[in-house]
DNA sequence: ACCGCGAATTGACATGGGTCAAGGAACCGG
DNA sequence: CCGGTTCCTTGACCCATGTCAATTCGCGGT
């Protein structure tokens, strides 16, 4: 357990026995595929960390139509900031494929922030970061048409999956994208009926700015996509 | 200067000490209406405390187009988050009014920051708060109509002002609404075009569910406005 | 290797809400 | 009291995106 938390960033630099108040406050659990962790509006236990796998957070409306809000991937943590207010969880939280977790209980959170002003400092970073993500998230729903909000995930994916050229299969061929996720999950993440962003990547094909393999997808122009993301 | 920083429910409970520390760091701002504090992208300095008026915090396209993403009121704060991480601030500030203002550094809210373990959880829970709240705009802005959105506001606004129920002419009138801005800054914040707001205002009078008068606008039957928000 | 089933694609169609343009209404300074 | 803004409303029209339905694809299991 100890060593596990110890390869967290948010408890990275903890002494032993800080460690171990975290570690008396956590358990591992698994999820299989398509399993919910919680439910918007259950009472709030704690936060978590994914260890292996992945998991969607998503709103659902009454009606039953759902929406994607964050896609979390392992070494990654959701569920903090319900910690510090919240009593329900706001979002409904599914396992995408077989997951190990790390459950964090409340108490152990608060009982640390009190003894470590840099734990409490990371915390808020973290919540931060957070915070600017979804406002971008906002000013891309509001602001980006359905193929600019393609375009810019595919940008970003490309470049957060580092500066490698991709295959360069001949003529001087753009990054690669693999998509971590099936579509229409990525689709719903993205605001757009799973129709629509398939019908957005056969058109940004056909006009020879990508090239999608199944999962794979080659950006054989990023000036040009870029250039997408002005304008109409 | 302390006594203001005082009655702020952020710095409730700080030592004398404490007080002086953010009072060094912070300084008054007037703005007139129209008047920009920070452009997104501008260099963040601190965060701030609306003393008087009423700002608006909108992100924009490079092409022009602006979306509200929050109003603050007098009493409310804005800008917390990025003193945490952000090197710039991701939107704009305008005031909406004529506004007076508390400019608290980043700085003095670091230093107080290590001092204070209860000021972190204030801090934290008040970022939470904002997190969740963000939360169920994308939400609303996904998940909802127009007419959803234009409803849940009424419906949110008419509580918020407390429980009273009205002018009360005549057949048992519901609680009254009063906009506290311009219809076409409502309409951005609530993700429509002013004339679909306007719109869905007319229809909503012509159904018989609210009576408007300017930026005076009664609830005419609460219970059938909230059956707007199941189906369609 | 085959089957089965969810995922993805494609087509046809419907529509919510945006855009453009033209009044009207309320407000402010002189 | 008047002229000029600015805000709001209304109408006509359009288009991006969603919905419904029908295949087709492709992976996972036996």
């Amino acid at each position: 357990m100890s060593d596990v938390l110890r390869r967290l960033p948010l408890f990275a630099g903890l002494t032993p026995e800080q460690t171990e108040v975290i570690g008396a406050g956590s358990r591992f659990t698994s999820l299989a595929r398509g399993e919910v962790l919680f439910h918007q509006g259950d009472p709030v236990r704690g936060f978590f960390f994914v260890l292996r796998g992945q998991v969607q957070l998503a709103v659902s409306s009454a009606e039953g139509a759902e929406k994607v809000v964050e896609i979390v991937a392992a070494g990654e943590s959701f569920g903090e900031a319900v910690v510090f207010e919240g009593l329900r969880y706001p979002v409904t939280s599914t396992a995408l494929v077989a997951t190990d977790l790390l459950a964090v209980s409340s108490a152990a959170v608060l009982d640390l922030l009190d003894r470590d002003p840099a734990f409490a400092r990371r915390m808020l970073a973290n919540m931060a970061v957070r915070l600017r993500r979804l406002v971008r998230d906002v000013e891309s729903y509001s602001l980006r048409s359905g193929v600019q909000r393609v375009v810019g995930f595919l940008l970003h994916e490309a470049q957060a999956a580092g500066g490698e050229t991709g295959s360069g299969a001949g003529s001087g061929a753009g990054p690669t994208v693999h998509l971590t996720t099936s579509k229409h999950v990525l689709a719903s993440r993205l605001n757009l009926a799973p129709e629509t962003f398939s019908r957005v990547l056969r058109e940004l094909s056909a006009e020879g700015l990508i090239s999608v393999e199944g999962r794979r997808i080659a950006l054989l122009d990023p000036s040009r996509l870029e250039a997408q993301l002005e304008w109409h």
